[in-house]
DNA sequence: GTCTATATGGTGATAGAC
DNA sequence: GTCTATCACCATATAGAC
């Protein structure tokens, strides 16, 4: 509030951002909750721009269409979730077992969807609500961070780390079906992440029943 | 079509449906599909009566609003779903292992939720978008049916049948989830739902894992 | 950058004819 | 039972003041 009217536009630094960048985001978080808990349809511009401390005329100064903001929401979560675990197993040592990689991948799955919240919860829920074109764009994305999965199941399996009658399409679904149903019960004060994830991962590992 | 106007009220039986009742089933089945598709505030009671072959304003005559039609559907999903459960492990011998119940639990589970498709997809979807009293309501009832599902674990683990390291609300919540994801990817022109229920049961009973 | 005011169109629900 | 016509409301998006 009360900025000078007129001001250079200023270089982007990590530590300050300008009024508009603050905002944008703020209107971006806003519409990643409230999408994710009514659904596209049932969001309306104004809630988000209350959520955001703004008018609803407002918001197309940041964003065009309740269209392209969905389509910003969308692109945080799976971008932010599949870059983070790209990341994570990238930065394993090259002499890692594929056993310790899916473990990681479990891993950096898990505390990823969560760390990113409202967004992934978004994908999770209103990917099949969107206009057509948003939904196309996005299931592309969605597969080829899938295919990730594939492959790396694909390499565990070729090196005799799996048993050998998994369907490894069909442990892919399965895997990343139970744990992103985290999202859906995950509260930030349970259970600490690395603990569901350690649970989670031996499940996946060895499955619930002794031997 | 062609009725005559006037006609006793009749004895219902299992054969003979009265026109109504064929309507009102179109109906649900309509509903169903689109809350399923575009969430509970995108889906227009436009869109459902063109679906169930009607005019808007006729829907009226069979559901007094759409949050009783939402009410409807969910009810439909979670009451297939379990009733379906419960009577699969009920008709089991009383000699029965634990390990085999659960097993029998995933495979009718899993069953069930192909088989009720759209209902139970539109209480995957559309619960949490739906009216508070509706939801609270609801919620309750998935919740007896998630304690089916504990009490289940905590027999096994009594009877010494599961790894003592497993948290059994974990272990439900990833179990649940991990078989709800079938939902979101099986077609029912591709693996018959006992390949995809045999292959989950060995991916929750023994994991991915070779050993 | 953010506001207010408003245009244009779609939505749930009702009334009454047939 | 089903239709047509319609009401009252709320949505997205735009225009222009500040």
């Amino acid at each position: 509030m009360n900025t000078p009217t007129l001001r250079k536009p200023r270089r982007r630094t990590a530590e300050k951002q300008t009024k508009a960048e603050i905002s944008r985001e703020r209107v971006l978080a806003a519409a990643a909750r409230i999408f994710s808990d009514r659904g596209y349809a049932g969001t309306t511009m104004r809630a988000i721009a209350d959520g955001a401390n703004l008018q609803a005329g407002s918001l197309y100064y940041y964003y065009p269409s309740k269209e392209l903001l969905i389509e910003a929401v969308l692109d945080m979560g799976i971008h932010g979730v599949s870059a983070s675990v790209y990341s994570a197993i990238a930065g394993l040592p090259p002499s890692t077992t594929y056993a310790d990689r899916i473990r990681a991948a479990i891993s950096a799955h898990l505390k990823s969807i969560l760390e990113f919240g409202d967004y992934a919860l978004a994908s999770r829920r209103v990917l099949g609500q969107v206009p057509v074109e948003v939904r196309r764009k996005h299931v592309v994305r969605r597969d080829a961070y899938g295919d990730f999965w594939v492959r790396l199941l694909e390499s565990a399996h070729g090196a005799g780390e799996l048993r050998s009658d998994v369907d490894l399409k069909l442990a892919r679904t399965f895997i990343l079906g139970a744990l992103n149903s985290a999202l859906e019960w995950y509260r930030p004060n349970g259970m600490p992440i690395d603990e569901v994830a350690a649970q989670f991962t031996a499940l996946i590992a060895d499955g619930i029943f002794r031997r």
